[in-house]
DNA sequence: CTAGGGTTAG
């Protein structure tokens, strides 16, 4: 079901209506109110017709009611939100002309445009304009400021403007302790945050409820035990009520210290002994599931919610749509939102980025695009997170051109790129070759005054690896020390990927060696990377070497392990391949859309395009989720059945092996897909 | 809520 878009044809003949019938007002000599040309003013700013604004505030001043501060905070709100702050800046000397004097409000919203788009030192330039112009900075202004330097980590600055509102005799309130705690326990200070809440304990401040989350969340994040108990114990001694019961802060905690299963186990226990849980206990579970990927305990936790009567919340529905969205399951995520949105639920940005990153994972630029466009329809303005995750889906789908006119449109609105936004159009620029391209946006990030970081770099040695350039890359990795960046685990699998991939076992091992020695053991990307590197120079047993290695030193085999060594099973000879395969199905592996694929072009691969057509059918009964390269597979296979192509003919028992992989895997898919049907729309009454 | 390394395809 598709939630009412209201069409803009609709919509401006609505406005103009509205127009019409302020004519006739001024006809029969009736004044419109303030409030009645504040909506106008909304509506015009709606469409874009900034003539009309202009020629309203005329007529204003013509013939009333006279333009107040308001009608101007409207006007110029409207032109922040939709990036044009400059412009809102200009507006200042406007509404001077018109003698209505900026208030602090008129200010704050400047400040925050600024702010919200990263552009700190501009936000400044504001508070220093209006104290030049007479007006005050609130505590308000400055929190303003302080949460934005907090969210770019740049405690120092926040610090400092902390310190210089006590200094001209303003004294800090709660809020702007809790911006600073919050900011702290971003950057893991920890400590600097027990001495803020002292501190502000010492001045008289209560804390409020969002100290007590700030604070609490960050302990249980931190493990700090100890002191999520003293804070308890603080609060409980102020007589402070947690606007929810301590069975709901318990199961939050164990949430936030990343102790779901314990979470789950006591939300059902106190369900047993009949203890009454509220929607936020399910919350924190649900959010947590969904964060950590794991949409059926997300799921799961929902129905026993719904069990016992409980009302799905607007943070729930968040949630479960992070989880749908981050299992590709994304028209289930996009009915959810338009329910949402039918609901009456505030419209969430979150939940729209969320769905519009999962359209793009999934390899729906489609859907990502139809998406885009209906955030703009609803008049939704993205920020800078949304931006970098349309600039990152593009980017990785080879759609460069568009990606940086993203980018651009990004910087029109007012946003500062950052190191996101950088690095997603720097490794969308490594995928398809343009290395020299990429290396001009490093240096551009660096011209305005962003700092590579190890991401950037490790973007930057894998694009150098994937060409083979390998003396490249090893003078980035050695540059990289210079600029003060320590090489982590991702640099070295890089580069022992690289080598891997020039077929360089040498270097490889070379590398392996340089990772142990910085302190670094290999994880079991390292040893897939070994794995696909014995299996590309025909090397078995050392494959298979490296299986039992890793195994040894107890490190878990994933799916990616289970497909590498598959292929190694697929091209081995048979007396081999067959041994292998009984220990590979010892282990219990997990199959997933690449196995199937593998598998579907080995047929191909080796002389049975018609077996890839056959399975692909089988498959698509029971309504697998195919994915791109499936498809290219596929296609392949087509032609090769329509052409006759069929040079060689498997012998007909390697043949019946693979289909007996085919099979093993098949079959898995066919059960979870008749278990595993499940109708998660939450309902509201 | 957004960025880096490993499996399929090319």
């Amino acid at each position: 079901m598709s939630a009412k878009v209201l069409r803009l044809g609709d919509f401006l003949k609505m406005v103009y209506e509205a127009l019409e019938i302020l004519d006739r007002m001024r006809e029969v000599g009736v004044t419109p109110s303030s409030s009645a040309m504040t909506i106008l003013f909304r509506l015009l700013l709606r469409v874009g017709d900034y003539g009309s604004v202009w020629k309203l505030l005329r007529g204003m001043i013509r013939e009333g009611p006279r333009p107040c501060n308001f009608n101007f905070n409207v006007i110029i709100l409207c032109f922040c939100q939709k990036g044009y702050v400059r412009i809102g800046e200009s507006l200042l000397y406007v509404m001077q002309k018109f003698s209505c004097q900026p208030d602090v409000y008129t200010y704050n919203i400047l400040i925050s445009g600024y702010c919200t788009r990263g552009r700190t030192s501009d936000a400044l330039g504001v508070v220093h304009l209006m104290i030049k112009n007479g007006c005050k900075p609130s505590l308000v202004t400055f929190n303003i400021v302080i949460n934005a330097f907090s969210k770019q980590g740049n405690m120092e600055e926040a610090r400092k403007i902390f310190e210089g509102i006590q200094e001209v005799g303003l004294s800090p309130n709660v809020e702007m302790y809790n911006t600073l705690m919050n900011g702290y326990f971003k950057a893991s200070d920890v400590d600097q945050v027990n001495i803020l809440y002292e501190e502000m304990r010492n001045r008289g401040l209560a804390p409020d409820g969002s100290t007590f989350n700030i604070l609490f969340a960050g302990h249980c994040k931190y493990g700090r035990e100890e002191d999520s108990h003293r804070l308890l114990r603080d609060l409980s001694y102020l007589g402070f009520l947690p606007d929810c019961s301590l069975y709901d802060i318990t199961v939050a905690g164990l949430c936030w210290a990343g102790r779901l299963g314990e979470a789950m186990e006591f939300l059902e226990d106190m369900l047993e002994k009949g203890i009454p849980l509220s929607v936020i206990a399910f919350n924190s579970v649900i959010a947590a599931y969904s964060r950590a990927g794991l949409e059926e305990n997300a799921n799961r936790a929902y129905k026993v919610m719904a069990m016992f009567g409980l009302v799905p919340s607007s943070s729930t529905c968040s949630s479960l749509l992070l989880g749908l969205s981050k299992n590709g399951r994304l028209q289930e995520a996009r009915g959810l939102l338009h329910m949402m949105i039918e609901k009456g639920f505030p419209i969430n940005k979150v939940a729209f980025t969320v769905l519009l990153d999962g359209y793009f994972k999934a390899g729906d630029i489609t859907g990502a695009h139809s998406l885009w466009h209906e955030m703009e329809a609803r008049g939704i303005y993205p920020d800078a997170v949304a931006f970098s995750a349309f600039i990152d889906g593009l980017s990785k789908a080879g759609l460069l051109e568009e990606a940086y006119d993203a980018f651009l449109d990004m910087s029109r609105k007012g946003f500062v790129a950052n190191n996101f936004t950088y690095n997603s159009l720097i490794h969308g620029f490594c995928k398809c070759g343009k290395l020299h391209e990429a290396l001009k946006l490093e240096r551009e990030m660096r011209q305005k005054g962003l700092l590579p970081d190890i991401f950037t770099i490790n973007i930057i040695i894998n694009g150098f690896c994937k060409e083979g350039r390998m003396k490249a890359a090893i003078d980035v990795f050695t540059d990289m020390h210079r600029i003060g960046l320590t090489p982590d685990i991702v640099t070295y699998n890089t580069l022992i990927g690289g080598y891997c991939k020039v077929f360089d076992m040498v270097g490889a091992d070379e590398f392996l060696n340089k990772m142990y020695a910085s302190g670094w053991d290999p994880d079991i990307t390292s040893y897939n990377i070994y794995i696909h590197g014995f299996y590309s120079t025909r090397k078995t047993s050392q494959a298979v070497m490296m299986l039992d290695n890793l195994i040894a030193v107890g490190v878990f085999p994933d799916t990616v392990t289970y497909n590498t060594m598959l292929n190694v099973v697929c091209t081995d000879i048979l007396d081999r391949a067959m041994i292998l395969t009984a220990k590979l199905l010892k282990m219990a592996f997990v199959p997933n859309v690449v196995t199937t694929n593998l598998l579907l072009s080995h047929f191909c691969k080796q002389g049975m395009p018609e077996k890839t057509l056959l399975w692909g059918q089988k498959l698509s009964e029971i309504s697998f989720t195919f994915d791109k390269v499936s498809y290219k597979i596929m296609e392949k296979a087509y032609i090769k059945v329509q052409n006759k192509v069929k040079p060689l003919r498997a012998t007909s028992a390697k043949s019946l092996f693979l289909d007996s992989l085919m099979y093993i895997t098949y079959d898995y898919f066919r059960r979870i897909s008749t278990n595993g049907k499940t109708s998660q729309d939450p309902q509201t009454n």
